[in-house]
RNA sequence: GGCCCGUUCGUCUAGGGGUAAGGACAGGAGAUUUUCAUUCUUCAAACAGGGGUUCGAUUCCCCUACGGGCUACCA
């Protein structure tokens, strides 16, 4: 039975999406695309008191930033919809009741103390994992212990109550998982979870289960952190009676911290200076800033190129991938079962070498508002060829107009020792007298003028070019280094050229 | 603690019963360049440990160690 492939990005909106989440999502889309599937975006907010101002947006901007195009989704829309599931609150109820009709959920009214009391109770007696199971129900206060008459009393007074699933006792449950082969557990490990909380919503598990059967997911591809909970969602597949059609389950590995232990947070991000987030982010409770990738200076064909390696690898020695190649080598059996740890220079290589193959043109483009912004007014031949000059030097776009600021305005900064040094040798200021008289008679301001006058006063008196490159190279430009010298000179105009060399004198 | 998942150079990884264990990033050296960057050449660098199975294990199995995840009316 082979169904059309229909896959989702099923994320909590609460906070902005993390590597990990965005990684997530981009294996969903490859795999997607590869199959010639759908690609879904479901909003997962069915816990109300985490949900964030904001974090939606921010969701589906990282999305299209990245250029992972939805064919469904709360803004697309789709014949699946609504697609966030606090809109589909009304649907879950009744597939709860089918489970509760069928023995196989229980109403329990426990309050939230009566709950710790058992676990502390259970911890004392010795108990390594105290949990609402098929031993410790018994002893609750819920529609298997109690009385039906009590049950019904309790429900009709409107009693809080919440709905959990009942698992059966010493059950092998397998799932075959296409990144890990086939996983066991054994159900009496497994803990009679909430399905539908006290406040009329389902809770994860069970939302999750039911939209992605209504919504004819064929394949679920997620974090490693959800392996632990996937036979309670074997066991609702199950239980609901969907078990033909249950989804394919893929688990992907986590992203780590470069450094140290432990899955890759913020604080890394932070701590060691590089973003965790896609996009810029402001918490809207305590006004925090959080660094983007993109706002970093990264383009978004290399980020999801060097997001899509980071625990996946076709084979071969290839690690340039255009989006289109990806789609095409994309496969889930090759995604690596490790955690990777997020290495930031490697990332940082596939910047640079994306901004070596974007045309100048588009450079440009993108440019444009940086340019402004520096107070940069240049025609467009000159700002390309300024590009073109740098494209080799930087590894981020941003880079750009700071690289070579001195060519718009005078060098902020001379490094006097080094410039002392060479600038003391016998014969060198006299030589720089000469260059400027040559200079000055230059009428066509060209490259290749300028290096004809140079190299001849060079030669002429006998200097070597590392004796006279670099002093002209830190009078006109205030670095040591840089890019060729002549086209620098040619590009800050013959006028201030020689104002810079009176200048340092 | 319990359960589950994992373990190849510092990092990301390829490979797979018999290999010189390959590539990339980072690092070292050199060439090119006035310089920096680029580019090129080159060096160093790994199968966690112990048992099996086998003529032969880095590869298959088991154990140990280590790492990670989960262990909520959160997702």
């Amino acid at each position: 039975m082979s169904r059309p492939v229909r896959v989702r990005f099923a994320p909590s909106p609460t906070g902005p999406l993390h590597l990990g989440g965005v990684r997530t999502a981009l294996y969903n889309y490859l795999f997607a695309r590869k199959s010639g599937g759908k690609f879904i975006l479901r909003i997962e907010d069915t816990d109300q008191t985490r949900f964030v101002p904001g974090a939606e947006e921010y969701i589906m901007e990282s999305l299209r930033w990245a250029g992972m195009d939805l064919d469904e989704g709360i803004i697309e829309g789709g014949e699946f919809g609504p697609y966030r599931q606090s809109d589909r609150k009304h649907l879950y109820k009744k597939y709860v009741d089918q489970l509760l009709e069928s023995g196989h959920a229980y109403y329990a009214f426990d309050t939230p103390e009566e709950l710790e009391e058992m676990r502390e109770r259970l911890k004392s007696q010795g108990v390594p994992n105290p949990a609402y199971n098929h031993v410790t129900r018994q002893y609750m206060k819920n529609s298997l212990s109690l009385p039906a008459d009590e049950v019904q009393k309790r429900l009709d007074e409107g009693q809080a109550y919440v709905v959990r699933i009942k698992v059966p006792r010493n059950e092998e449950i397998r799932f075959h998982d296409i990144i890990r082969g086939w996983v066991i557990f054994n159900s009496s490990q497994i803990d009679d979870k909430v399905i539908f909380k006290g406040d009329g919503m389902p809770t994860y598990h069970m939302a999750n289960i039911v939209d992605d059967y209504l919504m004819q997911i064929t394949h679920v591809i997620r974090g490693e952190e959800w392996l632990p909970s996937t036979p309670i969602h074997v066991l609702l597949y199950k239980f609901l009676g969907w078990e033909e059609v249950m989804p394919e389950f893929a688990h992907l590995p986590l992203i780590l911290k470069p450094d140290g232990n432990g899955k890759l947070s913020k604080r890394d991000g932070d701590r060691l200076g590089f973003p965790v987030f896609p996009l810029n982010w402001t918490n809207p409770e305590t006004g925090e800033q959080s660094l983007g990738f993109r706002e970093r200076g990264f383009l978004p064909e290399a980020f999801t190129n060097m997001l899509a390696f980071l625990g996946w690898n076709p084979g071969g020695t290839q690690e340039l991938f255009k989006k289109d190649e990806l789609i095409d080598a994309f496969s889930l059996e090759r995604v690596s079962k490790s955690g990777a740890k997020f290495d930031f220079e490697k990332a940082k290589w596939f910047n640079q070498q994306y901004i070596k193959e974007t045309s100048v043109e588009d450079l440009l483009e993108a440019l444009r508002s940086d340019f402004a912004a520096a107070g940069i007014e240049k025609d467009d031949e000159f700002l390309k060829k300024y590009i073109s000059l740098f494209i080799d030097r930087v590894t981020f776009v941003k880079e750009f107009t700071a690289a070579g600021y001195y060519i718009f305005e005078k060098p902020r900064a001379y490094d006097e020792a080094q410039f002392n040094k060479r600038w003391s040798k016998e014969g060198i200021p006299a030589a720089f007298d000469e260059i400027r008289t040559q200079l000055t008679s230059v009428t066509d301001w060209s490259a290749v003028n300028i290096e004809a006058a140079i190299k001849e006063v060079m030669h002429d008196k006998g200097f070597k070019p590392g004796e006279i490159m670099p002093v002209f190279r830190m009078m006109i430009s205030g670095e040591a280094g840089g890019p060729p010298l002549f086209d620098l000179a040619e590009m800050i105009g013959k006028e201030e050229v020689l104002q810079r060399m009176a200048d340092s004198i």
